[in-house]
Formats: structure tokens, sequence, C-alpha cells
DNA sequence: GAGCAACTACACCGCTCAGTGTAAATTCGA
DNA sequence: TCGAATTTACACTGAGCGGTGTAGTTGCTC
């Protein structure tokens, strides 16, 4: 057997229904057009064109409107989750200056919003449509993505502490409070990207809220 | 000439086009049905009825589907920032305990959001929205809504640190931080107040989001 | 080559919907 | 009562859309 093992993935291994690359391309296509166009506007056929498939092929992949929404929604959530993860470690696990690093720690953050822009714009559609959603897959949501920022945070600002370079009882708060005064003060000005804000604005929000929660917890 | 001037107001006084009486059924159904379903889902058609109106009424008070829109979240912006002065005034016009006013009215404007439900949730569909809305109009609902609670507050926040009770030099930016640590945290949790959140733990999340802010600045 | 799975390319169905037009009815002032 | 403005109650148009079915095509294995 001299054939050269194809790179082109398709039907017969032993894979779930469905060609992955497929897959892979209706859920990329499926979070741009969700993002451009909200939930309700999104058409099944829009997202079809965009991912070069047929419509038919998008109903094999998945249920319906609804399960292919909250699955792009999560997956997305999972990608953001891990550069976010990864900016943590970047920043915050070797401190040099405490106040620098978490400046420079939030600008990144701030900067993954522009570097996600499709999955952020879901956000926003997600967010809208929250009380149509099922309370269990609303759950999922919250889990998969605004709640695994705190979970990830508060562990380095333990660490930090102990390193007696922040006074803290509630790790917890304490990253909620540094997302609130940062991330959650940009993205309320700017509808999570969508509405651009000046660089240096960006600079001075960041550094002040920065500041200001020095102040609380130092 | 004997006849009692009659309450019901109807054509033929020197008013807009329409009777204000249908406008006004016309906006707070339109409020209601906007803020259930959202922009794209909610139909003329449901919002006429809900209205008691006939759709050939509401085409001629408002242009079109987004003009309706549009006006309904100002007009509401426009009530909810008459509420949130009063709370403000209940509040803050004088301090006798520093801590346990900015609590008090923190959760007074928490609890404006479980007051005005339907404007809130069409908060949430506008936000979606922002991409498809005309910059001229975003900005309008901007400084309808949003903006008006931070130009509003700065001023007692000025006068308080004028009395030696906070230490500020950008009130504007305080003003900017208490909201953050208080009304952004829970409107990001109950996402403005579709998912409810118990009441204690409101309490927890107020109170130590200004003893963070009382922190920074005193 | 045969058989099977997945995909493509349509067509279709039933429904919804923004916006428009029109005739009849209602309201109000002169 | 008359006339004008507004509203009502439909009907209509053209377009869009979620989801489904089907026949032909493609790719892969045996």
């Amino acid at each position: 057997m001299t054939n050269l093992n194809k790179a082109r993935t398709g039907p017969r291994q032993h894979e779930p229904r469905g060609w992955p690359e497929k897959r892979r391309a209706i859920a990329e296509a499926a979070r741009r057009v969700f993002g451009r166009d909200g939930y309700t506007r999104a058409s099944v056929d829009a997202i079809a064109a965009e991912a070069g498939v047929s419509k038919r092929t998008v109903y094999n992949h998945f249920a319906d409107k609804e399960q292919l929404f909250l699955a792009v929604a999560i997956e997305g959530a999972d990608e953001v989750t891990a550069a976010i993860a990864q900016i943590m470690d970047r920043h915050l696990r070797k401190i040099v200056d405490l106040e620098q690093d978490l400046i420079d720690f939030s600008l990144d953050r701030v900067a993954a919003v522009t570097a996600f822009p499709d999955h952020f714009a879901l956000v926003r559609a997600l967010e809208a449509e929250a009380t149509h959603i099922p309370r269990p897959m609303l759950r999922a949501w919250i889990d998969a993505g605004p709640q695994t920022a705190h979970l990830r945070l508060a562990p380095y600002l333990r660490k930090i502490a102990d390193r007696g370079l922040l006074r803290l009882d509630d790790a917890d708060r304490a990253a909620r409070h540094l997302t609130l005064l940062t991330i959650a003060d940009i993205n309320q000005q700017t509808f999570y990207g969508a509405v651009p804000l000046p660089q240096e604005e960006i600079t001075d929000i960041v550094t002040a809220g920065v500041k200001a929660f020095l102040h609380i917890y130092r």
C-alpha cells in the first residue's frame, strides 16, 4: 500500500458524524454571522454561505439554530479563556512591579476584546437573548465564560498576597473588583469593543482602576 | 356654550399630529414588547395589539420600527434618570453616616432596575443592537442614559468631599468607580435584572463595593 | 465495482413581518 | 350638521426564514 495518507479529513474515519473540517467551518462562520447580526437577525442561510457549505450540512451537524448558537458561544468562551489564561501567566506569575504588572495585565486583557471581535459581539447577542435561553444553558455559558476569569484570577491574587504585596482575605472579591475597575469600565463604554475608545483613554482608565484597586488592597 | 371640556384628548387640539394618548399607549406597549422580545423579534403587530391601536396608527405616529425603538429607549432613559435623581437627592443631599448613606443609595439604585424591568430589558436589546444603530443615535442614547448618572453623581460626591468626608480630585472618576463597584457588579451578574440574585447577596456585594470605594477615596 | 456515509444543490412548506393603501368609522371644532 | 383630522380594520405586497426532503455527487473502504 503506497497510498499517501491524505491530509484531507473526510468521512469514514472513526469520528463523530460529519466531517470535522465542515463542522469547524460552520462554527467559525456562525461566530462571525451571529456576532455581526445578533441571534435573531442572523440567518442559517447566511451562516451556510459564509461557511461555504450547504444549509443541509449545517443541519446535519447541529440540531437547530439555537444549539448552533450556544455551541459557538461556549466554544468561543473556551478560546478566550485560554487566551486570558496566557495573559495572566505572562503578567502575574512573576511580579516585578506590582502596579505596572497589573496595568499591563489589564491592558492586554482589554486588548483581548479587540483580538476576538466576533466572540464579544456574540457575547452582546447572547446577553440580549438571556431571557430566551433555557436556564441550564445560561448557567453553562456563565460557567464557561464570565465566571472563569474570576476563578483563574483569584489564585494569582492570593499568591501575590502571600508574598505580602497585597492584603486581602477574599481573593474572589478582589479579583472581581480589579475586573470591575478596569475591564468592565472599558467594556461598558465601548459596548464590548463595538464602539472604539482612544488608546490613551483606555490607558488612563486602566491605570486609574489599578491604582484604585491597590488603594483598596494594599 | 355649556359643554364641559372633555378630559379626553383627541385630534383638533393644537398639538403634533395624532392623539397624544395614542402615542403614549404605543410607547408604553413598545417598551414592554421590545424589552420582552428584543428589537428584531418584537413585531409591530404585537406592539399595536399590546397598545390597543391599529398598526396603521403606530405608523402614523412613528416613521418606522427603528424610530419607535429609539424614541422609546430615550424616553425610558429620561424616566429612569428622573427616578435616580430622586434617589440621589434622598440619600446624598444630606450625609449623616457616609458609608450607610452610600450603601442605601446604591441599594435603591440597584432596586431601580427591578422597578423598571421593561426599560432595562430594552437596554439589553439596545446594547445588542449597538452596531446597527446610527452613531448619532447611539450618542443620543449614551447621553440620555448611561452618561447622565455620572453627570449627576459627581457633583454630590464633590460636595461631600468639600465637607472633608472624601478626598478626591476627580469627581467624575470617583462617580464612575462607585458605580462600577456596586451597580455594574450587580447588573453584570443579573444581566440587568433578567436573572434574579438573592437580596442578601446583593446587599453583600453593595456593602463590599461601598467599603472598597471609601477605602480609595477616604 | 459496489455500497455506504456525507455533502451538495435545490425545492418546498408554512409562517412571519415591515410597511403601505384604502374605505369606513370616529372625534372634535366651527 | 359639516368638514377635516385621526383612527380603525382589513387586505395586500414582497421578502425572508427555520427547518425538511430528495436526488445526484463525491470520497472512501472492502
